[in-house]
DNA sequence: AGTGGCCAAGTGGTCATACCAATTTGAGTA
DNA sequence: TACTCAAATTGGTATGACCACTTGGCCACT
């Protein structure tokens, strides 16, 4: 109700108005900032009060003091130059992010694979070819399959990363954008993709293993770009989701 | 040898020591603290020095300061248990995740870097190489790093893993056991290995900076499992995090 | 005895100044 | 051109003083 005057403390509001700028990025990351003698000066305070207002700052990770050089804005989070903001992830993102580490852990896998997640994998291909018309369960034995091959590392950091990754195409978003182009054929030729992986990985070959998973993910933006030019008319599909689609 | 007087900043050692007081529970949580003027006089330095450490401490959650009043220890909410959590992952399985995805990152951030990006590495190792006294801004600055390296590649997805696995380090668990290896020297040693990590992406050489990352995991794990090594038959190391070790 | 206001001691908050220590910079030298 | 080193710059610490707030007890009044 009437929220009592807080904040009398002077470091603290010197500190929550420097913070607010940093925020606001109208300070750049990395840039150096006026030497404490000349803050005090400027904002009309004293320099211990500066100090306490810094150490704030310091502790909370905004800013990084160093003895006799300066006082710096952290580069907290990425510049990201020309790759812009925006927090959405689109499907292009998420392919690029799955051929960085797919690639590698199916490379990993063909060195550790046994006979039991061979064995696995085929089971996950035959109930696959089965399901080709049903959306729902060919995305699920999708999703299986790959943390299937994640699994054969026993990492449970990785597969919970796989497995995370591929959940996010269960959104209503992914579902709605993914009923545009996922038909009988494409599942049909991404089942023959991941037959190619599953004979890398038996034959124990980590480039093939690499290669052939790199080859799945690549086909898949192809499909999925290929959907976007037929219906690039279509604007109930976000802009967003083109952008960034870079190799 | 001599820990070199740890890192010069004396209200940096002041904090450091209240907070191991509170953490140790020799200050009852609730329990008032001398005045500042008191402490002052008994840890033989100046108020301002000890205000300084107090704000550190303020900001950190263990003590709260009340104007006129008196500074009281925060009713810390601490299980302090030596358990690990349900899905614990053990340092051996989060470094193997790491060298899996971390190599094929920095193979893929060697061939989109740009001089903007060699300059915040930069920045980073300009900052390590002044806190390699302090445990906490050295874990802080090389979580940055790996995070950069990653943020170069521009893939959200990526860099949340990538900030997700590094955040698991954080926890009370891992501080623990970092205690026990981590020192000046295994700083220093991350730091150079950082650096070739850098050279190399700087270079544009994928084959390097995915070789310099692997080296930089590997000689993380061997000091790891040589601080093992020595401490084997401490006991105060939970034998949870020894195993899933394996190679 | 109970209530209220008042005052003084204690404590954190701020200020001013001075000097120390580390870093940076640039002029001078080999 | 490259190196050396000293001055300038900048953060770190110390001292002492004064202000603002909190607290608790004294005291007058009810």
């Amino acid at each position: 109700m009437f929220s009592a005057v807080e904040s009398r403390r002077l470091y603290r509001q010197v500190a929550d108005q420097m913070r607010s700028l940093i925020e606001r990025g109208e300070l750049a990351p990395g840039s150096r900032l006026p030497a404490e003698r000349e803050l005090a000066q400027k904002l009309g305070v004293s320099r211990p009060t500066i100090r306490e207002a810094l150490i704030v700052l310091e502790v909370e990770g905004f800013i990084d003091i160093r003895m006799g050089s300066g006082i710096y804005v952290t580069a907290r989070t990425v510049p990201a130059l020309d790759a812009p903001p925006e927090d959405f992830e689109g499907p292009f993102e998420l392919l690029r992010a799955r051929a960085v580490v797919e690639c590698a852990i199916a490379e990993e896998a063909a060195r550790l694979a046994r006979p039991e997640h061979i064995a696995v994998l085929d089971d996950n291909l035959a109930r696959m070819a089965t399901a080709l018309e049903d959306r729902r369960q060919a995305l699920a034995l999708d999703r299986e399959f790959h943390v299937l091959v994640s699994g054969i590392i026993a990492n449970q950091t990785l597969n919970r990363f796989v497995g995370s990754i591929h959940d996010m195409r269960m959104t209503p978003y992914f579902e709605k954008l993914a009923s545009y182009f996922e038909n009988t054929d494409t599942w049909r030729a991404a089942m023959e993709e991941h037959r190619v992986i599953r004979d890398a990985i038996a034959a124990g070959d980590p480039a093939a293993a690499r290669a052939a998973m790199r080859a799945h993910l690549d086909q898949s933006q192809i499909r999925l770009s290929a959907s976007f030019g037929e219906e690039q008319s279509d604007s109930t599909i976000p802009a967003a989701w083109r952008r960034a689609g870079g190799n």
